[in-house]
DNA sequence: CGCCCTTCTTGAACGTGTTCAACTACCGAC
DNA sequence: GTCGGTAGTTGAACACGTTCAAGAAGGGCG
């Protein structure tokens, strides 16, 4: 099962080295014992002894603890869009499909609540790599925001010419929004989180098409014009 | 300069207790140190060290690292209101009133942007007391609400019967939500800050206004209700 | 086989936040 | 004044995240 030894080895990237395999061990027990034990409860010495390697092995691989938390990340995106898939087939209207991909979100996450609301705080640090807003998750971030605008793609709904580019963003920070909502979400089931989803979606649904109106056109511009100054 | 004794000393409260000084030296102390090295840098020895006490002392005082932050939020919001008054006197109409407001916040906070945008990721936190939404930080939240109560109450602006009390609270949150686009700001002495109060005020100031409109009022008992079902 | 170089692995050591058993300072009661 | 109890204070000890010098494993090349 091995790969094929990658005829140009970067230097830096141990991703397509020898030790692969270790590196899969390493962050496949540290998501088992997160999701156990919680991320504070998960010491980074019981991380290494249940993988069976020496504590600095596990830091060859990744910078830090917090390093960690970036997979699941990953993980969870990649999980989203998969379980997004069946929605984006199904619907038509942007309504059900805003609604399906963001309930698909939380569907995904629900089994880690309890210690993804306490990785939330790392992700909430602007200096952090691990910000979802930093250079360095732009990957995952990238392919979150792309799977709203397939939201948009494949929906029958006729959106502001000016609007249009800037939606998926706007949904994906609306998403991010929803995610804050979740993480502190205390009811049994995080079942308000899925009343805030089914309740502001036909909203931002409205709100989508009614951008469109010629009365409202000045003030869809100015929100516009205020969200391109803030841009990065 | 030392108070009178208080006559029923309860149990667990060292606030009025003999040392109260120690306490607001540590503090300051505290403080200070973040300001300075930022807060990751600043180690409890070191804020032990140049207090004059013994490490163990701060956490007599103080449970932990983190909850010297809470000091920072009281504190702040003390100057936050003291900040605001003279726009709170010369301003009349609902907009200028916030807007001074919300510069007001900022104005306070922009000394300590470098440590206190690096504070904010513990604020971040459900489970943490430090959270702006936790119950320990109740005092200093309902001051901030009531602050914008009264960006209200002595405005001129005519607002929606229901959407009246609801107000306050989320002119706050909308608030928290300038200070998590504040502290993500890195534009030179966070200028785009400037811009998104300057910017979104107006907007926010239509949208209450329109709020009482007999068209719109589905809509906003719609969004009423369900901030109501959300609410914890 | 022997050599060299990169990749990988190790675990002791460091600095940190936090705890805690022991100690001291103070104050009211007798 | 002495006693007793609470408030305040101490610093060594602990567990954790992280670093790093040292070594082992592997593979290409003569």
């Amino acid at each position: 099962m091995t790969e094929q030894p990658a005829q140009t080895t970067t230097a830096g990237d141990p991703a397509t080295a020898r030790g692969e395999q270790t590196r899969q061990l390493i962050r496949d027990t540290a998501m088992r014992l997160f999701r156990e034990r919680g991320y504070a409860q998960t010491t980074m010495r019981a991380i290494a002894q249940e993988a069976g390697v020496a504590v600095g092995n596990a830091y060859y691989y990744f910078g830090s603890k917090d390093h960690l938390i970036q997979e699941f990340y990953a993980q969870s995106q990649v999980e989203h869009r998969a379980a997004a898939q069946p929605v984006l087939d199904r619907e038509e209207a942007f309504g059900p499909r805003l609604a399906g991909v963001l309930h698909a979100g939380i569907d995904v996450l629900t089994p880690s609540h309890g210690f993804a609301a306490t990785f939330f705080k790392t992700a909430a640090e602007p200096t952090s790599p691990l910000s979802p807003f930093s250079a360095e998750s732009s990957g995952p971030r990238q392919a979150a925001i792309d799977l709203f605008g397939e939201v948009l793609t494949g929906s029958t709904a006729t959106v502001d010419a000016e609007l249009r580019p800037q939606l998926p963003e706007l949904l994906w920070l609306a998403y991010m929004g929803v995610i804050l909502y979740w993480v502190h979400d205390r009811s049994p089931g995080q079942t308000k989180t899925r009343q805030l989803i089914d309740g502001a979606v036909p909203l931002v649904d409205r709100l989508v098409t009614l951008s469109r109106l010629r009365v409202l056109r000045p003030v869809t511009r100015q929100v516009l014009d205020l969200i391109r100054t803030l841009r990065h």
